[in-house]
DNA sequence: TTCCTCTTTGCGGATTCTTTAAGATTGCGG
DNA sequence: CCGCAATCTTAAAGAATCCGCAAAGAGGAA
């Protein structure tokens, strides 16, 4: 199940340059460009996170945010501020991103204010993990996944978007140092990757860090 | 004897999607689609419990609960909610589910509002344990279970869907610290499998979690 | 004793983990 | 750009671990 987004852009809709990426991270993005349609597409359809791009407004997006939480008091809010503008911190997002920021942090912060399924699953991007059951759903894909291979790709879900070294990996799962004398890690992030990417031998989500370790790109 | 649910769904239907799986889980469903009709079905039909749809419905279900309990006050009712509509807590239901929520949550919850047909009498999907008589019957077939059994078996009915781990059922039933030099656990439970599953040999019930421990799912 | 219940034993089989080794890829110096 | 060395990938095999269950032993009650 996709995550749904509802993003609240201004009349400039310079935030929107960011749109596609979001989507391209699978998730659903609806647009609407005032507080009002906001507040009518949410009285109609549900959402899992609001993002509100007060950076394109004249007013602070305070009230905006305020109406929001009136009628839906739980549903996350990560609202973009320009530093320019000065906002002062209690708005009442949860999240507040000021411009300038990559796509990988905005992703970064979403993640962890989006609903899961239940407490034991974790979710990162399009992968959902579920640590009870052990199985993993990427996509279309859903695999089985050993002790061991659960607890690593726990780790780089903890993790999204940061590289994680090998010795640090050993610590976690091993409780060992990392001599490079075997290739164990490679084989079982080998395995993750066969569970996890549409293309196993092209990697899109468990990248190789040659020398250093390797990162999950959400 | 199957337990019967009443599900009324509004006109988005969209709660329908757990209507299949909760055949599947060995309930059998009947679906009306307004309150009236719900009323109309109870009059000349018994059911052992309601599920009220209230997110396919503009008003807030509150109503149909009330009539519901006005004329059939013990029957329980699962009240299903959309969090982006704020529901007062008190609409009259024994149990509020928000979505989303997986099938297994929603069992979980339907379980112990169920009526038994004696206070000893323990059910989960189509298992029932007598505790009193020590008597098991999941679709046809009754067995007889020795103590432990009984209380073992009684801790998974207690807790479906949910792992429970090797040391703890050691706890619980042995009263001693599981260290893996004995085979006892295994050998109870493929007793108790004897007794429940239809095809001992291929777990449909009582699941291996290898490394953990065993999972009951209904 | 006989019956019932629980535990232990022993081993086959399945799963999971690690190592090995051949080949692919990458980065770097020249 | 080329060649080399370091690093990574992964199939396959071996090792270690875990589980299932039949059978036998142990203990208790009638």
């Amino acid at each position: 199940m996709k995550a749904k987004i509802l993003w609240i852009e201004g009349k400039r809709a310079e935030g929107q340059y960011f749109v596609p990426d979001l989507r391209k991270k699978d998730f659903t993005v609806e647009i609407v460009s005032t507080g009002k349609a906001a507040l009518g597409y949410l009285s109609k359809d549900k959402c899992d996170l609001v993002i509100l791009n007060a950076a394109s407004y004249r007013t602070s997006g305070k009230r905006i945010c305020q109406d929001i939480r009136g009628n839906w008091a739980k549903l996350p809010i990560v609202m973009i501020a320009n530093p320019n503008k000065p906002v002062s911190k209690d708005v009442g997002a949860d999240v507040l991103l000021e411009l300038p920021f990559t796509i990988r942090k905005l992703v970064n912060r979403i993640n962890p204010l989006l609903p899961y399924s239940s407490n034991d699953v974790l979710r990162a991007g399009p992968i959902h993990l579920d640590l009870e059951r052990r199985v993993v759903r990427c996509l279309e894909k859903e695999s089985h996944l050993t002790p061991r291979l659960t607890s690593l790709l726990k780790i780089f879900m903890e993790h999204p978007n940061e590289v994680l070294e090998r010795k640090d990996l050993f610590r976690r799962i091993w409780n060992t140092e990392y001599t490079g004398d075997t290739r164990t890690l490679d084989v079982h992030i080998s395995w993750v990757r066969q569970a996890i990417e549409p293309n196993p031998r092209k990697p899109r989500y468990l990248i190789t860090i040659r020398g250093i370790g390797y990162r999950l790109d959400i």
